[in-house]
DNA sequence: TTGTATGCGTTATCAC
DNA sequence: GTGATAACGCATACAA
């Protein structure tokens, strides 16, 4: 068995309370003293349990990340990355529950069995009801929102602005002229309430439109990411005048889109403008038009305030929007005029 | 504060041992204080401290996560969700140690903090070397692999045969007439020993063309991924003659290069064939022909894995290859003659 | 089958 | 500034 704080104590020649202060406040002990403990401790690779000290301190040193959809999307893996960025230094384990669907959310919301284990609970990209966050708050811990819809029922929160965004590629294609714009999203086949990011889009999309003298707005919904190719080029056959521009609810769906439309003939941006949401490294490389956000710096935004809400120290703004840019490249351009 | 196993027991009338028996063998009690007791536990919420249970049992519930690269990048964020959707739902929580650089990694392993506080380690994508095995034998759990490049100082592992996935590759290639190859790859810029996964697949393809009669080699080197594009425009004007096929280390620069030859006028495959590596979302969507590999599921064979080494029943086979698959789509075709 | 007693490795409260 | 000592909440050996 490995080196307990007794060892320590023992090789050092001091008690084990001189020890675990030497190691939790070193500055309350003799400088000689520390320097012996710490050498001993060194000497016997020795680090404290970390189930032993949660017991004692009542910290259970676990943070439970809720979340809405599999923690590989693009966003969600940025994200955690980021979370965990700045919580696994702060010395705390994050504990995914990933609610892929509605048992399994509604099993977590019966059972809880985060209470008493863990210190903090983030909900990521999911809009919690409110019998939902009743079941939370009896958890009796900080309530962190990560891009959330709505900032109720949490203690803090970092979310980005859709709605926003939309306003900003609208604006961008009504600016150069566009009139006849479509935005291509994927259907609410789930029930499961995860997707208000996508709902969201829409309506700012739709609401930016209206703000527009003679935009006329159209929709293509698709199925699934998969299917995003077929359902553009069939809707831009059959329609006749044709958008002459396509605002995508991703790059997961703009980029084959975009690659396809290319492929075929088109010439983009010339005959259509196309414009996504993400910027994925990808977007950057192939001069996608896109609405760019950081879940990587949205997930260190929301661990920031995940500790000091825990601390009790609240870090302001408690509420925050993260800014999405509209990053200009080669997919738009002022509409063809036909001649 | 919320209910403990004291609490249990006082409103269901029996001892805490009772409770704690109920609750880890309940076939162990008698039907009906089973019923009470866990009737009581439900109207208190109960669940049992992570912290205390593991001091007790002497199990941490941990499982250390060493990685050599960020948890973000499309195979690590598929792989750790794999890894976890065993892990977490055995009882495991899953903390990451992203060894970013070479200060990070020598800070690790002259700390190993994971010391007592970890049930099993899983080493991803790094090859770690002979007296980082050692500090690692010291923690005296098991050591899992997950995309390692040896098996030696591992109770299990799992990884993907990148020499085999290469020679796939050229073999196909060559199957249909190339000739001239070139393989396109990011140059080992750091010195963390952390990308053996590229440098395998380089010898792996330099080995297969070695096969093949009057095979022709060449290699492109870059310096990131962002810079393939320019690299591989810039080769393919400056040879003559040209390559007949490119083969990429990875879709992450496939992607691009593909979408940028087409758009600067190349017909592909009919002037160059193009083949990836990972069967990424998007290669599949746009038509890459690639060299698919599973992340997910290589993660889950590692959890798998590591569960029963720390049972004491490992799970055979201890070392496993999953297989990477050629996925054949349109980027790939017998080279032109160019007459 | 159930209850009692003990200890897991810490930290915190006190004396000293 | 340092050292005894008492919890923290649970699981188990043993007694009943």
């Amino acid at each position: 068995m490995k080196a307990s704080i007794k060892d320590v104590a023992l090789r050092s020649g001091v008690s084990v309370s001189t020890v675990s202060r030497t190691l939790s406040k070193p500055n309350l002990v003799l400088p000689e003293t520390r320097d012996t403990v710490l050498a001993a401790a060194r000497a016997l690779d020795y680090h404290a349990s970390r189930s032993a000290a949660s017991l004692k301190s009542g910290q259970t040193m676990r943070i439970a990340l809720l979340s809405g959809s599999a923690a590989s999307t693009w966003f969600n893996a940025n994200a955690f990355a980021g979370l965990d960025s700045v919580l696994h230094d702060a010395g705390y384990d994050t504990s995914i529950f990933t609610m892929a669907n509605v048992e399994k959310r509604r099993e977590f919301f019966d059972q809880m069995p985060v209470l008493r284990n863990a210190d903090a609970v983030v909900v990521n990209s999911f809009d919690i009801d409110s019998r939902e966050a009743v079941r939370l708050k009896a958890v009796n811990v900080p309530i962190i929102g990560l891009n959330v819809p709505s900032n109720v029922g949490f203690d803090a929160a970092v979310s980005i602005d859709d709605r926003r965004a939309m306003r900003m590629a609208v604006d961008h294609l009504a600016a150069i002229g566009h009139r006849r714009i479509a935005y291509v999203y994927t259907k609410a086949d789930d029930s499961t309430g995860m997707r208000f990011s996508a709902e969201t889009r829409l309506q700012g999309f739709m609401q930016a439109c209206a703000t527009h003298e003679g935009m006329r707005p159209e929709q293509i919904a698709i199925d699934t990411d998969a299917d995003a190719v077929n359902a553009v080029l069939g809707y831009l056959d059959a329609t006749a005048p044709a958008p002459t521009a396509l605002c995508l609810q991703s790059d997961g769906i703009a980029l084959p889109v975009l690659f396809r439309l290319r492929q075929y003939g088109r010439d983009i941006p010339r005959d259509l403008s196309v414009i996504g949401f993400d910027d994925v490294p990808l977007a950057k490389a192939v001069g996608l038009t896109t609405l760019g956000q950081d879940p990587y710096a949205l997930g260190r935004a929301a661990a920031v305030r995940t500790l000091a809400a825990i601390n009790g120290t609240p870090h302001e703004p408690r509420f925050a929007t993260q800014p999405v840019r509209l990053m200009l490249r080669e997919t738009t351009a002022v509409p063809h005029t036909g001649r």
